[in-house]
DNA sequence: TTTTAAATAGTAGCATTACTATCATTAATA
DNA sequence: TATTAATGATAGTAATGCTACTATTTAAAA
């Protein structure tokens, strides 16, 4: 038997499960790819119907529109990303080195984990980078919020304003610390490769430089005086 | 004669100069009104045509598409924002004080600045918090940025460098945390209005709050050990 | 085994969006 | 007055976003 990580997503993210049917989950499959090379604007039900060999009719079965399809992969990979902090830090205990571990793995580049199988996140990790703050800037922000989109970016807030609060249970900001790392971790890393003069980051474009950065940002914040 | 703050546009942004005609000065005043109110997405040419009273062809004149215009008023609020800044902390010397002086500029709820006439800055900035980032979350962002469609952000950040350096020369992350700043005196205020789990601002949604905690974070990352 | 219903796939179409082109009219300027 | 520039009116095209309907397969019940 082969072993598999099992995210449980929002059922109100699609009209029928991607993960019940070899359809499905080329859906998800291909929705990474395309989004990935050529970006969310230009994505669309018809070229991605296209790729996988089926009709637009075929994929509108699956997702309402095409801003439910990137919550629900940006969700899997926030959902992936706090599965793997808690295995890798679960047999720490110095909250120091928790936070450390964390930043490490929010910003540094994924490679592919085949326990998902038909899941690339090293593609979902640029997409989340370049396109994940599309899933909540919409004008409908307070109904999906209603209908839980974000739990899962908001768990893995949570997971990490709790190890904050373990190293400095004393700590004023750590829900606005904790969303500022996870984004920062993200939009720096967009800006190095993109923008680099926004950064300080922009001679070897090693992700190590950021997570030096938000380190020193963190624990300048957070530690005790 | 009526004193007004000029901000010279990046001439790429548009076909022609909507500050030339009435016409112009009508498509940036109601797409700021049209964006404000039902957001990018659903923000079309047709639509802006129609509150204008005039063609979409009449809007098509002025902006190659919606993207260019969103860049176009992004940029003015940059442009305006530093204009402020630059106003606002010329006499002071002490670079805390600028630094504090900036954040709140950067955080602070607007308030309407007539010198510019049609254009209502409150509104602006809360598109800017919104939309803002979608104006360089794109495919096209290099062949933009040599364009120089973000330039006004650049200059901004720059602005921010220089005083954190004069503050603590030794700081090694100036523009990263420049950058952060910025874009977390707008991202924190769109959690505390719409995903208020992911601050610590719930309470009673006043932006001093991110004052303080935007605060905190800058001076203990810089201060002189 | 046949019948029947449920699930799934495919076809076709429509309204809107994002643009482009053409031409007439008005206003400004030489 | 002639010329140019800006606007307005109208039309058209291709892509997008989505829905309704029809055909086919599959699976359960008779």
């Amino acid at each position: 038997m082969k072993l598999g990580i099992q995210i449980k997503m929002n059922e109100s993210l699609y009209l029928r499960n991607p993960e019940t049917s070899e359809l499905g989950r080329n859906i998800i499959k291909y929705s990474i790819e395309l989004i990935h090379k050529s970006g969310f604007e230009s994505f669309t039900f018809k070229k991605l119907s296209e790729a996988i060999g089926t009709t637009e009719a075929g994929v509108y079965r699956y997702f309402e529109n095409k801003h439910n399809l990137l919550v629900y992969i940006v969700s899997f990979y926030w959902g992936w990303l706090e599965f793997q902090i808690n295995y890798q830090t679960k047999n720490l205990k110095d909250p120091e080195i928790k936070i450390k571990k964390i930043i490490q793995l929010l910003a540094e580049n994924v490679e592919d984990d085949i326990s998902t199988g038909h899941i690339d996140e090293s593609m979902l990790h640029q997409i989340v980078i370049a396109e994940g703050s599309k899933a909540y800037l919409t004008k409908n922000v307070t109904a999906e919020n209603k209908l839980q989109f974000f739990k899962p970016y908001k768990d893995l807030c949570n997971v990490v304003v709790e190890i904050i609060l373990e190293f400095n249970p004393k700590y004023k900001y750590p829900h606005s610390l904790a969303s500022t790392i996870i984004e920062m971790a993200h939009l720096q890393n967009f800006f190095m490769n993109h923008l680099p003069s926004l950064t300080d980051f922009s001679k070897n474009k090693s992700v190590d430089q950021i997570v030096a950065f938000l380190n020193e940002l963190t624990f300048s914040a957070i530690e005790i005086k």
